[in-house]
DNA sequence: CCTCATGATGAGGTAACCTCAGCAATGCCG
DNA sequence: CGGCATTGCTGAGGTTACCTCATCATGAGG
């Protein structure tokens, strides 16, 4: 009946082991956010900010690869928390620009800092070699 | 003691890297759900009951590492479908036991298939060499 | 047999998305 | 240049997959 050679039975399986690692790596980068009570969809949102500056709510959008109107709700909770600010687009009275506030700036920096050492100790534990191989080898699926 | 080497900005793209796949994989696997109008949660809750038989609400959650009141939910869910179905526990009558259906048997199955056939699709364009590789490691990163 | 623990579930809440409508400003085309 | 579709944002309301807390029945131990 389900008759499927030992490779397929191990792709499964492949496929849940790369689970059981991507849970762990989002609890450990939730856990990391704690400190600045900041949820994962906002911290995406203050990254995109600072590695582009200032752009438009539809811009965000694309780059979180959300809804518009999504990306609205976003930039409302971090106004919120005082950490981005709405301003008019002078260049076209419809839109709005989005840009990180000075507390924003430092959120979105210690942010950063977190994230790489989380990353650092979450993929410390492979030596440097495998760490190489597993950078390789899932760049290889995303063709 | 984490004395590593100058690889932080290495092991964050890494795990911008891992994210980018995990996105593409799980993308894959909500499309491979589709034909049978289930969603991913319910899903893993039909796994779960393929695997073990009929089992206690509470038992299902243990195992999908969800709150009780959730795997209630999912078992509304299914039930509703017609996918499994609620008998009351001969061991002990404050509890239930939730147990695959004719039908949830049928679909459980024919969803196993489906996801093997995404991970061979997935996994596949990687040589053998590489599949082996990336499953060691992973299992590394799961200490 | 009385109390505490356990199993399930009702009620109600949250995060992070979505679509669809509507309004204002813009851009284009004849 | 006037009309009209398009674009940019947001209100309203919905969905999924979770959560906690309260409640109620049953079970188990002293």
């Amino acid at each position: 009946m389900t008759e499927h050679t030992a490779d397929s039975a191990d792709d499964e399986s492949l496929a849940e082991t790369f689970w059981a690692v991507a849970s762990r790596l989002r609890r450990q980068a939730r856990d990391s956010l704690a400190p600045w009570d900041v949820t994962p969809s906002q911290s995406r949102a203050l990254s995109v900010l600072a590695r582009h500056g200032e752009v438009r709510p539809g811009t965000l959008a694309d780059h979180l690869r959300i809804a518009p109107r999504s990306a609205t709700e976003v930039v409302d909770d971090l106004q919120t928390r005082g950490l981005v600010e709405r301003r008019p687009d002078p260049a076209d009275r419809r839109a709005t620009l989005v840009a990180l506030t000075a507390e924003g700036d430092r959120v979105s920096t210690a942010i950063r800092a977190a994230r790489r050492a989380e990353a650092d100790r979450f993929f410390g534990h492979l030596n440097d070699t495998d760490r190489a191989e597993l950078a390789r080898i899932l760049r290889t699926l995303l063709d």
